[in-house]
DNA sequence: TCTATAACTTGCATTTTGCAAGTTATAGAT
DNA sequence: ATCTATAACTTGCAAAATGCAAGTTATAGA
């Protein structure tokens, strides 16, 4: 992000993570998941190129950081930084929101809205 | 929306309101403005096609409803439905991220912060 | 050697967003 | 009566983001 469009809360997180699909890869993180492979898995059908721009970004907007699990080849696990785990909260509000507004919305498990963040 | 991407609650919520201004307009509705002008009087900048466009959008979706206020010639106010004052939460969540996570974001006003969903 | 897998990159079409100007209806000032 | 201003949009076109499909690199295992 160059500039953020005011210093508002709302709008500049929006500039780092209101895109289509940045938080959807976030959530993924959340329950788990950390390789490249396991998120364009998910049932939204993120496409190959979409997800290498996004953890690109979430790396450069320090949510999200890129770890080699091997050498030869190098293959990366892709796990969230502090700042990434601190949006647990916002996640959670907006399930929330979903199962009480929208009919139909999956009840996420227990066991992810139960979760506080750690520090 | 046609058809949301998946069941999952945060997807689903995306669909609806994850773009670059949705949540921006839910959050001048939540401060008070319920005016056309004042929506694009504030300091991100939102343009006039994008603002007449998430308008109409944000209705269709239940969020907000259109009120003329007065005849000769039309005039509309829009409010947040009590779908879209269940996003306060969200909302407030995400500026607890900014404020703890991204240095200088602004520190909305306490009536904001404290304020609780009616229903 | 052949097939498979992980993790990407590339090219191009489609969709969304941004910018600037134009439109409609009306009120109030000159 | 004409002129200026305001609210609330609409329109056309350029630029940016997203989507789709195929190609690439490195390696393991049959």
């Amino acid at each position: 992000m160059l500039e953020p469009r005011s210093g508002c809360p709302i709008a500049t997180t929006l500039d780092i993570i209101g895109d289509k699909w940045s938080m959807i890869v976030v959530r993924d993180m959340l329950v788990g998941k950390t390789r490249y492979n396991e998120f364009l898995a998910s049932p939204e059908g993120i496409t190959t190129n979409i997800l290498a721009d996004r953890l690109k970004r979430l790396e450069q907007a320090g949510i999200v950081e890129k770890t080699p699990y091997q050498e030869r080849p190098v293959r990366n696990s892709y796990n969230l930084t502090e700042d990434g785990e601190a949006l647990l909260p916002v996640l959670q509000e907006i399930c929330r929101w979903a199962n009480a507004r929208i009919p139909g919305t999956w009840i996420p498990p227990k066991s992810f809205m139960d979760r506080r963040p750690e520090r």
